[in-house]
RNA sequence: CGCGGGGUAGAGCAGCUUGGUAGCUCGUCGGGCUCAUAACCCGGAGGUCGCAGGUUCAAGUCCUGCCCCCGCAACCA
């Protein structure tokens, strides 16, 4: 082999820090990984790097709700999300924290040249204020018009922030995107950041905050921290040895740009704009692909904690083990689409799959050779029927694994091995080696025909290495071979005659789907009723606490009555065309004239001609809001209760329309 | 008419660029075998390839129109 190993530099997205990460998150490290080995398995000198980001809001204000500093919470959450990185058995070479001094003083400085080149300026951020939290909103974050954290109301204002100048290089940016094609992976989300972002032009991007401290203050600009993407793109670079004043480590100059950085599907604007736009104005190389991965669903949802049905990887190696999970995630999510995944499905792959087409192979083949030669390996020389399509295959699979890991195919990868498991397996009975042990003069053609199916092995066993590394080396310690690498599946007949082979011993049992079921469901209400209801109590409350805004104790009758409440009748009402929440009002208010309004119902009424004739309550002094392009001038109210259950507020017929609430 | 992806056997997918007997995995039914973890091997059933037109000797595959699903963007005053 070549000294000079050709380098590949591998990444994840680094990890947010404000919760343990469950099986969707934790099967990102897990592909990263499967690739990582693989290029090391092809003889490159690969450098693959993860770790967590831990600046921000969310983070500052979770500490406080824990009553512990931040760092001591990005500590505990690191420490849990690199403890699940190493039970999966991933080898990555570098676990970075974003709260690492170096990495904040590179940051600093990066800071600062971008503004010193003029691509980041001062400007004044304006939204809506709420003074008592400190907090600035954007409209759209606002609930009811009020602080969505305490319910207050909220001014205009405007603050100092830092802005980078987006626009500057969003022409080369697009022409880097349509000359590599291959940077944006899946093409489809090529497509979307070019016709969402691009061609409608860029906006310049805030990239500064001074409504928290948790984050890398910004050295010329006191009271200013950087945005978190800033601070977390950086990663990428700096602890890959960069220097922000040109005198780069070697293994800067080695590795970057980057070959791959692996993310997820909703992180791809940040990784194929931003990212990008800020190494051009560092005047630095492009990473040469991003690939946004699907995500893994749970019966068609997004895993979510409200929603209950967070799976966490470390509860599926205690019920599957390692491989197993591994080759779930591996085998069943496709190259585009999201995934949903059930335990019924990793039952049934970890049977067909795992433990009957590879583990009982492995099992019966070592087991006959140990029955028929007392585990000696015989000589592979008295050729036969059959061996030459068994032999061909092996042959060719390592090409056909390599050709489907270059288009990051990996799930076909792995199906590339199990072809020749599955033909293996055929081949078995097709030289029916129990017949030929009944006859000593057939004795040597079996002894043939176990060499080839132990060889056929080591081919698969080697291959499986990167997908799954336990397995593979159990396989080869029973085998009682090495793993010579690649480069020992270049000829068939790596086995030795007169070796012995080793004890042959379950790799994966078999389960059985009722028991594991039952064994699922135990596990899981035994955790509920533990730790995770309390954990769940507390939750809700906390989403309660951000979704009802707490009212004052007592308001006075004036600030009552500054609300214009009026009875109005429904002339029309008809969906807003492209929109899935709004429905269009056309309003009788009597003597006060009509009026249009929206409101974001629609979802509870199908049928918004049979709101016609009824008469509502509405909100007629709010301020007019532009939505979906039309003006809405007011707010019909309505009442929706923890089911989902949505009804108009009314005042019962009988009341002349425009009359006034009080 | 905002942009993009997709609709192929009960489920999940490939095939479409370069038209020509519709394929894979799981499930199901039947058979074989007994070395092995009731596993392995073979065979069958099951599809008007979203709908309607068109081009062609021939169309999942090319063209036109329509319907539905899913992402992204906008949107709950």
């Amino acid at each position: 082999m070549c000294e000079c190993k050709k380098p590949y530099y591998i990444t994840t997205a680094i990890a947010y820090t404000s919760a343990k990460p469950h099986i969707g998150n934790t099967y990102e490290i897990v592909l990263a990984d499967a690739i990582a080995r693989s290029k090391r398995q092809q003889g490159y000198d690969v450098y693959f790097q993860t770790g967590t980001d831990e600046h921000g809001l969310k983070i500052q204000q979770k500490a406080e709700a824990a009553g512990i500093t931040p760092q001591q919470y990005v500590d505990n959450v690191a420490g849990e999300i690199k403890r699940i990185w190493d039970l999966m058995n991933t080898t990555y070479d570098k676990f970075v924290r974003t709260t690492d001094p170096m990495h904040k003083a590179k940051v600093q400085k990066i800071f600062r040249k971008m503004y010193e080149k003029g691509d980041i300026y001062k400007g004044k951020y304006t939204g809506k204020y709420c003074t008592p939290c400190e907090s600035f909103w954007t409209e759209s974050q606002l609930v009811e018009g009020k602080c969505p954290d305490c319910g207050r109301e909220c001014v205009d204002a405007e603050e100092e922030a830092y802005f980078f100048r987006m626009s500057k290089y969003a022409d080369r940016l697009m022409k880097h995107i349509e000359e590599n094609p291959e940077f944006i992976q899946p093409e489809s989300r090529k497509n979307e950041m070019i016709n969402n972002f691009l061609k409608p032009g860029l906006q310049d991007l805030c990239v500064s905050r001074s409504s928290f401290t948790w984050g890398v203050p910004l050295d010329f600009a006191p009271g200013h921290v950087s945005y978190v993407w800033l601070d977390a793109l950086s990663n990428y670079i700096t602890f890959c040895g960069y220097d922000p004043d040109g005198n780069h480590d070697e293994q800067y100059k080695k590795f970057w740009p980057a070959d791959l950085h692996l993310i997820g599907k909703d992180i791809i604007r940040f990784h194929t704009i931003y990212w990008p736009i800020f190494l051009m104005s560092m005047g630095e190389e492009l990473p040469k692909q991003v690939f946004g991965h699907p995500w893994l669903l749970v019966k068609g949802d997004k895993m979510s904690k409200s929603l209950g049905n967070v799976i966490y990887a470390d509860d599926l190696v205690d019920l599957f083990g390692v491989d197993a999970v591994r080759y779930f995630v591996l085998h069943e999510i496709p190259f585009a689409a999201d995934d949903i995944m059930t335990y019924e499905l990793i039952i049934d792959r970890v049977n067909s799959d795992l433990a009957n087409i590879l583990g009982n192979l492995v099992n019966r083949t070592i087991a006959m050779n140990n029955k028929y030669f007392g585990g000696v390996i015989q000589s592979g020389d008295v050729a036969g029927d059959f061996d030459e399509e068994l032999k061909q295959i092996a042959l060719a699979m390592p090409g056909k694994v390599k050709a489907k890991m270059d288009e990051l195919k990996v799930a076909d990868a792995i199906d590339e091995i199990f072809v020749l498991l599955r033909r293996a397996n055929k081949y078995i009975d097709e030289t029916t080696p129990w017949i030929l042990a009944k006859n000593p003069e057939t004795l040597p053609r079996l002894g043939t025909v176990l060499y080839n199916l132990l060889e056929a092995i080591r081919f698969a066993a080697i291959a499986l290495e990167p997908y799954l590394p336990d397995t593979s080396k159990r396989i080869l310690e029973q085998l009682n071979v090495c793993n010579g690498g690649l480069e020992s599946l270049n000829a068939f007949g790596g086995m030795v005659a007169g070796e012995k082979v080793g004890t042959p011993e379950i790799l994966f049992a078999r389960l059985d789907p009722v028991k594991k079921m039952e064994e699922i469901n135990a596990a899981n209400e035994a955790k509920n009723s533990k730790n995770e209801k309390k954990a769940e109590k507390q939750q809700k409350k906390e989403e309660k606490k951000h979704e009802e805004p707490t009212y004052p104790e007592v308001i006075d009758i004036d600030t009552f009555f500054q609300s214009k409440l009026q009875v109005g009748r429904v002339l029309e009402c008809t969906n807003v065309p492209k929109s899935k929440k709004l429905l269009q009002f056309r309003l009788s208010f009597g003597k006060d004239g009509e009026r249009t309004i929206l409101s974001g119902i629609a979802q509870y009424y199908p049928d918004p001609a049979a709101l016609v004739g009824k008469q509502i309550v509405a909100i007629t002094n709010l301020a007019p809001r532009k939505m979906m392009g039309i003006e809405s001038h007011g707010m019909i109210l309505s009442a929706v209760d923890d089911e989902g259950n949505l009804r108009l507020a009314s005042v019962g017929e009988g009341v002349a329309d425009g009359a006034l609430l009080g």
